[in-house]
Parts: structure tokens; sequence; C-alpha cells
DNA sequence: AATTGTGAAATTGTTCACAGCA
DNA sequence: TGCTGTGAACAATTTCACAATT
């Protein structure tokens, strides 16, 4: 009954970070909305509808609008949401409406491969560090950064004032390089290497483990394979 | 009361699979859960306990219990479960306990590393066949694998018995390239571009979006710097 | 007429707590 | 005694359904 969180409102959703509880579900489908966002705006909709995204995702429209209003209140009712102003709004609650310095930690295959990643970039994060701890490596110019040595990681993070750091070293110095990284006051880590890192609470990271994704695959087959067998 | 599922059995898990509903967050954690095993088992562990796998995992006992009783009672009460067998049991589970035929389309920065990445090899995803559509790769040879033409991939999925394959191609190609593969009878795929694909019912996608992952950290960070400066 | 925003209901996932067993 | 296996309690998430609004 009483509409305290009814009227729209300008910048409502600062406010509403501290107001309630956003599953990390809810923030990942965020970024899903904001991609989709942004091919809908190409394909020439002005405006969105729950339904849109939701049959583009393969959501619920329900699902969407909550997502969104845990935020404020974005649509108006009989019409839809605003597509460019939407995913300004997603953008700014993501917090990438600003340049992410990043440093990246091991410049292997994977290493490489990310620092020419496109994507990083065009969503605001910038690979600013190399580091590696091969000899060989250190110092050669890639792609236009200069790799430094590992052992510097703390000076060098404080210096370049990077937020966040890629690992993507061999899971057996994957600790010792975290541990270095939270001690040089990172807060966000992305883990490419096949353990699970140990931080302290106020630090987050999200391990990516590529060999788990094709096991959830070989289950998915495996049982699909049972089932046809009809085991008894 | 009826206990029909109460006796131990040597080979409930494939009959549990029909049985019971199992979630993709078990399914991940049974992947964790493997991974474990084979640490502790270098540490010199004989037996483990739920806790020792959950302490280790930022997990609870009963979770893990829970987990694994949806495949049968690999468990001796008062005691633990045997790491090695438990270990060999999961892999079992997900279907790792064979080689995999995989294929990977588009050779560029992240394809290549993929082709060199250790761990899929290691849990037998073995990369059997590669493909791009750059004449200039058409016909290399890459690690051992030769580079196909991405216009010969149903035939090639057919001829070297691939089950699954990973897409690493540019996000405007991508649902070509899915469809091609379904097409020739793909059942599940990995995909590493920034789009969700469209598949009938019958094909697992997962879909592997790196940008998406420094967004939530991003997330993460903004909404701590909020907490900390106690937005109004 | 169309579509949002949101309490309430339904569903799904996690943790508790304890009987059962080595 | 110690620890598994599991039904029951609890918590989180999703979906429903509808009043509110344009």
């Amino acid at each position: 009954m009483n509409s305290k969180r009814t009227q729209a409102g300008t910048d409502q959703a600062v406010a509403a970070f501290s107001r309630r509880r956003i599953s990390d579900s809810t923030i990942r489908r965020l970024s899903v909305y904001y991609r989709a966002l942004g091919a809908l705006e190409v394909e020439g909709y002005h405006t969105v509808s729950s339904r849109d995204l939701a049959d583009r995702e393969k959501l619920t429209p329900a699902q969407v609008r909550k997502d969104l209003s845990a935020f404020g209140s974005f649509g108006t009712r009989g019409l839809g949401y605003p597509a460019s102003e939407l995913r300004a709004r997603i953008g700014k609650i993501l917090g990438i409406d600003r340049e992410w310095n990043v440093g990246l930690v091991g410049v292997g295959h994977l290493g490489s491969a990310l620092v020419s990643y496109k994507e990083f970039q065009k969503q605001g994060f910038t690979i600013r560090a190399l580091f590696d701890n091969d000899q060989r490596k250190i110092g050669s110019n890639h792609k236009g950064v200069i790799i430094a040595d590992v052992k510097d990681l703390a000076a060098e993070i404080k210096k370049r004032k990077l937020s966040m750091i890629i690992i993507a070293v061999p899971a057996s110095v994957a600790q010792p390089v975290c541990d270095m990284a939270v001690q040089a006051g990172i807060k966000a880590m992305l883990n490419f290497a096949p353990v699970s890192l140990k931080v302290p609470s106020d630090v987050v990271v999200r391990t990516e483990n590529m060999a788990m994704e094709l096991e959830f695959l070989s289950f998915q087959l495996s049982n699909r394979a049972a089932k046809e067998r009809g085991s008894a």
C-alpha cells in the first residue's frame, strides 16, 4: 500500500543498491540485457518490452521486469522501456560507464589471447600491465604493453592504479599470485587457473574453468545417451 | 518409509540419472569435487569426509553429501569417502572416463590458445579438428592438426566422429556456424562468442562470455564503493 | 489495448538435524 | 564415537496474476 518506491526517480539506481539484496544471477542477466539492448538498438528498436528482451534471451518477461525493478522504474506502462536509455542505465549499474585499469598475470597462450580480446576494450576494460616470471618474456613489448616481472606486481598495481587483475598462470602458482595482488589492495580478480582461490571476504573472485564447462557438456551428453538406452 | 533407495548398490549411478532431477549447480559442483579429490589424493588422503571437501571449496558438508547422494551411496558412515574411488565414480558420472572428440571453429587468438590448453587433453577432451574461413590459414598445420575449411564442417564432424564443438568465431558468424553444427548432428557446444545461440532443445550450449565476467566484477567494485561512500 | 511493477504463490535449492551404521 | 544419507525446515529465486498507468 505505502507506495514509497512507486514514484519514478532520476537516480534511484544507486539508492536501490543499498536497499535490496541483489542476487548474482540478476547481475549476470543485467549483462545479458545490456548486450541484447545493444543488438536491438542496431535493429532499429526505439522502445523494447520485457517480452522482446525475454524472447531474445530465452527468459520470461516477468524475470526481466523483476530484475530491472530491483534498481528502479525504467519503463512506461503500456509502452515498454526506452532501449538506449535503459542500456545506459544498466551500463551505469554495472559500473561500465567508465574505464577500468586491468592487469594480466601470465602471458602464455591464453594470456596473450586475452590481451587481444576486443570485447574487453569495447566494454571499457583496458589491460594496462602484463606480468610474467619468464625472463625471456620480461621487458618485451606485447601489443604495446611491456611485460613486467611478476615480482613487481604490487608496485605496478599501485603505480598504474589497476583495480582488477586477470590470472592466467598455471594452477600451481595461482594462489601465490593471488596473495600478492590481495596484499597490494586488489579487490577483484578473474581467475582462469583451475583452482579455487582463497581470498578475504572483501575480495571478489570469478573463476573461469574451461575444462569444467566441457565436463558439464560431457555430463549432458552421457546423461541423454543413458536416457535413450532406457537404463534399468 | 519405503526405503527402496536405501540399499547401497554397485552401479546405482546410472539408474539414479533417470530417477532424479539433477540441477546444473550440482553438476558444476561435481566437477569441483573431482578436482579437489585429485588434489587431496596427491596430499596423501586415502579417505575424505564431506567436511574435508567442503572446507576446501567453501561449501557446506551437507551440500557435498546431498550432491553425492543424488547418484548413490559412495561413503561409509563414520569414516568418509574413499578418495580415489569416489573420484573415479564422479569421473564416470561426468562422462569423462572416456575420450571425447572435439572440433574447434575459429582459429584466431583465443582459438589457438584453446588448442594448446593442457587441461582439455588431461580430462580426455581431444581437439581432433580445426576450422576457419581464412584461406591463408586453411590447410596449414596447427599443433599437429590441419586447419580445414569451415564449409566442410558437417562432413568433418561425421568423418572424425566429433561429439562437441567449441565456437571461437566472431559474434556475427557464431549463429550460422552453430546451425551448421546442429545440422550435422552435434548435441553439445561451448560458445565463446558473446551472443546467445538459438538451438533445438536437444542440444546443450554453454556460453562463456569473458567480458560479462569482468562486468560482474565491475558491478561488485562499484557496489562496494557505493556502500563505503554511504549513498543516501 | 498494451505493458509495467510488484505482492503472493510456486518452485527450486540449501541447510538442519538426526536416525542409521561402521 | 564419527560421519553418511536423507526427510523436513528453511531460504532464495522464479513465475503468476493483477492493479496501475499510459
